[in-house]
DNA sequence: AGCGCTTACCCAATCGATTGGGTAAGCTTC
DNA sequence: GAAGCTTACCCAATCGATTGGGTAAGCGCT
């Protein structure tokens, strides 16, 4: 067991070489499925491929194999940037599940700019990936009637786009239990910092949690909804124009952790306690919502378990299945910044 | 057997057909450098050639061209979890090098478990990355000198490992930041939360911290280090144990954010102000420190240079230039938590 | 006219694996 | 004992691009 160093990879050839055999055989024997390799050869020659291909530890080229086969075993992620944990967390997710069917994951960050997603884009159908798992969408147009007319294969993620598939949590839902939280601890004066309107994830979110809002009887007015930057500066300004623009609401939802933590600081700065005087509700319970010395309640979206289901779809529409959007369940966490 | 019927991908040699010159022609005209392109043919054929090229979106299948001369342009990158966001940045800082210089980044995750290194990195090297950036190097033992023998292109980012080329922050200078800071401060008695003795980050900034401060005369016994996760978990319990062992420090430096946020929290559970009864100072300035109710200090790591840099280095690696590693320079951040 | 040189190409092998189509040997079956 | 079927393989084309080595035509020069 003589591990040579690194001169050439061992191919199909050299194998077959070593074994008297031709490379066909050999291929048939260690790549196909268990019937076609049965009739490729006697039990006992194919013990011997298996024997040599694992002492010399033989790999299959990928590239020679995806020249032939016209499939790379890639599948392209597009995410505005795994800086953000969310995407990064539905990556894991996507990746373990990718290698499971036998597929790499290929992930790259387009800054949630829509040229540059379509430069990115591109850049993976370069590589030749088999699909596309998209994680930027815009509700203002994208790439996606692009990709559609080309029959090239997609599902988006996190975020939906009516007409496409795509696995997302419920947000619609996740605001309606944002809503019905807040609702039952009394509030009746409340505030949404909604994100930014391109995303379906902010959309929904405050869709859900206004409809939800009015179906209770509560009232709200469309300037107590700020449109924001998902990011913590984003929530600072979007409750500055909160408290700016009236009385201050009992109750803030933001459709993001970030914000609701940016919000917070604001909040303190106009010297209100988190809370007692102002209660406020995030999204997505990203790790550090519990740990803040207030804790931040949340609505927690099952990451992982969403770019898991990405690959599922992914994978029915590679192998032709028509599939259907799948929305996962989001559940509320209540912390102490609304109890 | 699925009938992907859909439009096949023009070729060189469709290019050539349509044009009535031979395929070599054409690949030398659209893949070669400025000189040996010029002798392939004359200025007007390559003008019609490039017309057509750019006219039917011919884009050269990367999979033939990596068969044939042996490079992917892939470069592979192993870290321990995309979803620290120390990584994840720094990862965006190699995809835009790499970008930049014709190759893709290719990225997987670890878990910080070295059998899933040793996996991850066998996966990348089965897809036949020309190099690898290791960013999960453990201290004890792992899979590099394996990869130095079987002469495997690589670099090492965020952790460094004697003997191994690397791109990382100066994470002694960073302990010693820290540890002026504190002692400038007034402080005498102090804890360090050292993170796992397996990264080279922790035990870097932690010997720093401590030849730091005692070379300014301070006094630090052993038992006053204390090993923990990076999470804030980890610190939580850190900061308990710290806590418990003896008369409280008027000081606490955490190898990373993280951990220091937790161990702010247990300082509060103890009834403690974070600031005025001790003071916390973190390391790496993650977008949240500045958001706390109490701002953390960290010391500053160019994360996203880290990463150009491990891909500079790479590239150096992979032309056979002697490479030297690279430390960048950190800077420190003083908020609240430490003024 | 003959020689050498340049220009502008063409030719064919090659990278490693896959796969439809052989075929020779051995065994049944009648 | 011949047709027919299995078994256990082999053969060769193919995927798309690269590249070392041609070569024919045209030109300048003596």
């Amino acid at each position: 067991m003589d591990n040579n160093t690194s001169e050439r990879a061992v191919t199909l050839k050299d194998l077959a070489r070593e074994l008297g055999i031709h490379p066909s055989t050999v291929s048939r024997v260690l790549h196909s499925d268990a019937e076609s390799a049965r009739g490729a050869a006697s039990e006992a020659t194919a013990q011997r491929i298996r024997e040599l291909a694992a002492e010399v530890g033989y790999s299959p080229d990928p590239q020679a194999t995806s020249l032939r086969t016209r499939r790379t075993k890639l599948l392209g992620v597009v995410v505005p940037r795994l800086s953000d944990l969310v995407l990064a967390i539905m990556y894991e997710g996507i990746e373990e599940a990718a290698a499971r069917i036998g597929y790499s994951a290929f992930v790259t960050n387009s800054r949630d700019d829509v040229d540059e997603q379509r430069r990115k884009v591109e850049m993976m159908l370069a590589r030749r990936v088999d699909g596309l798992i998209i994680g930027d969408s815009h509700l203002d147009g994208d790439v996606l009637p692009d990709l559609k007319r080309r029959a090239i294969p997609f599902v988006l993620i996190n975020r939906r786009h009516p007409g496409f598939p795509s696995a997302t949590c419920d947000d619609t839902r996740g605001g309606e239990l944002a809503a019905e939280h807040l609702w039952d601890k009394g509030h009746r004066r409340v505030s949404v910092i909604a994100g930014e309107p391109y995303a379906s994830t902010a959309v929904d979110r405050t869709s859900g949690f206004v409809g939800r809002w009015r179906a209770l009887g509560g009232d709200i007015t469309d300037d107590s909804i700020v449109w924001s930057r998902f990011d913590t500066q984003g929530g600072r300004e979007a409750a500055e124009k909160i408290l700016a623009a009236g009385p201050a609401p009992t109750a803030i939802f933001a459709v993001n952790d970030f914000a609701a933590i940016g919000a917070m600081g604001t909040l303190r700065t106009h010297g209100m306690i988190v809370g007692p005087d102002c209660a406020v509700v995030g999204y997505n319970d990203t790790s550090l919502a519990a740990e803040l010395p207030i804790p931040l309640s949340s609505v927690r979206s099952p990451m992982a378990e969403i770019g898991r289901s990405a690959v599922r779809l992914l994978q029915d529409t590679l192998r032709g299945k028509p599939v259907e959007s799948v929305r996962l369940e989001p559940t509320l966490q209540v912390r102490e910044s609304s109890a």
